[in-house]
DNA sequence: CTGACGCAATAGTAATACTATCGTTGTTTG
DNA sequence: CAAACAACGATAGTATTACTATTGCGTCAG
């Protein structure tokens, strides 16, 4: 039995819930391969627009710049980790074991989910890898961090964290070593496919590679000296 | 007894070398203030020539593009690293050590320094930490490689990685955790700054504690098990 | 029946990245 | 000393960008 997953976003991400009819599900849909095709620089709203049979104007009724559409999707990529997050630690009784399922998830691909049937997650994946950064390296950080724009991304960090200081409460970065294992996790896989002698990873089998890379150093940054 | 050093960087990161004339060295001087002042996006070519008193057609003929500007300034950073690194460890004995000046070096920011008058070292880290990443998650990034404009950055990172295969010969991804740890110390400041709660590392001693949070990772990292 | 809503269509603005051409310097070179 | 040249300023112009404003039409619920 599978359920279709509507993620409630907060409503400053967006001008109007593109959940709430089917061009603004058709906005989201195209508007993640299209990112992934072009990257974020080449990519339009005029662009998306002509693609999915609509007008310029139609798409700012749903995001009213391109930066705050990039916004919403790192947002709904990161909403979907919280509770991929939770499923993969529910019922885990080993905290070292929560801690490297968690590790798993943050650091793999997200595959195909029936649950999100508009959404292509291998596409959505390749665009936080190359474009979710641009999100917050941006002059109006601050601006959108007070608004709340990078709440989910926080909370994720947050709860990994967290698991960190059940398998060493006395670790002084749980944080700073979670969100450094995060976006490394996206760029080694970036360095793979296109600036290979930076990393050890290769194309081949980058994700397993890559999460037994950070894996590894996790726990050894969080062991306590016998 | 100070020196001026003008680094002899790679001739397709500009149309026509910046040290070669007093506009040249102009335009790079107020693009790294500038570019710390307003970023990466927010900054044109036209401002840029507003300020210094000149065209923005004699600013193309030493760029071709404000993307390859960025390139030509971050490879600037990465070939002052280099040097840098080489001075921090020569003449050190001991492997342990040779890495752990090294991290200091390409974990904390510069600082002025007199042997180049014309760059503020201060400003440019704050552009590198903010925008260095620019240079390369860039859909012409292939193009780019091929034309050898990472080189510096490679470089450097081998050059790490190589001390940290002396301390330890049998680290399985010494490359990977260079790169990590890089920019990592770029992140964790950039957090520190604008995303505080991403991060342990706070704003009033962001570089040591930057440093001693990675040194600790790396050194744990790659230790062997007594 | 009506009025609110969703959307298409059109038009337009200011700014951006970038190119092209031409003339005036000041400096080198034969 | 004159010719040649490189460096630069001045001006103009292009295509595209992100974004705004307004109008009108069909649909569907009250």
């Amino acid at each position: 039995m599978s359920h279709r997953i509507v993620l409630q976003l907060d409503e400053k991400l967006f001008v109007k819930d593109p959940s709430s009819s089917e061009l603004g599900e058709s906005i989201v849909e195209h508007a993640i391969l299209m990112l992934d095709e072009l990257g974020y620089e080449a990519f339009t709203f005029r662009k998306l627009a002509e693609r999915i049979g609509t007008t310029e104007a139609s798409v700012y009724r749903y995001f009213k710049s391109k930066h705050r559409l990039l916004l919403y999707l790192t947002a709904w990529y990161w909403s979907w980790m919280e509770y991929r997050l939770h499923l993969a630690t529910a019922n885990v009784a080993s905290p070292e074991e929560r801690l490297r399922g968690a590790l798993r998830e943050v650091t793999q691909r997200i595959r195909k989910d029936e649950s999100t049937p508009r959404i292509d997650e291998e596409a959505l994946y390749r665009v936080v890898v190359a474009d979710s950064s641009k999100a917050y390296l941006h002059a109006d950080v601050d601006a959108e961090n007070r608004e709340g724009m990078f709440r989910s991304y926080k909370r994720v960090c947050r709860t990994v964290a967290d698991l960190i200081l059940e398998v060493n409460p006395t670790y002084p970065w749980p944080v700073a070593l979670v969100s450094t294992v995060i976006e490394s996790s996206h760029m080694q896989k970036y360095f793979a496919e296109h600036l290979p002698s930076l990393t050890e990873v290769t194309r081949g089998d980058a994700d397993e590679s890559t999460t037994t890379f950070l894996t590894d150093l996790v726990f050894r940054a969080i062991a306590t000296p016998a």
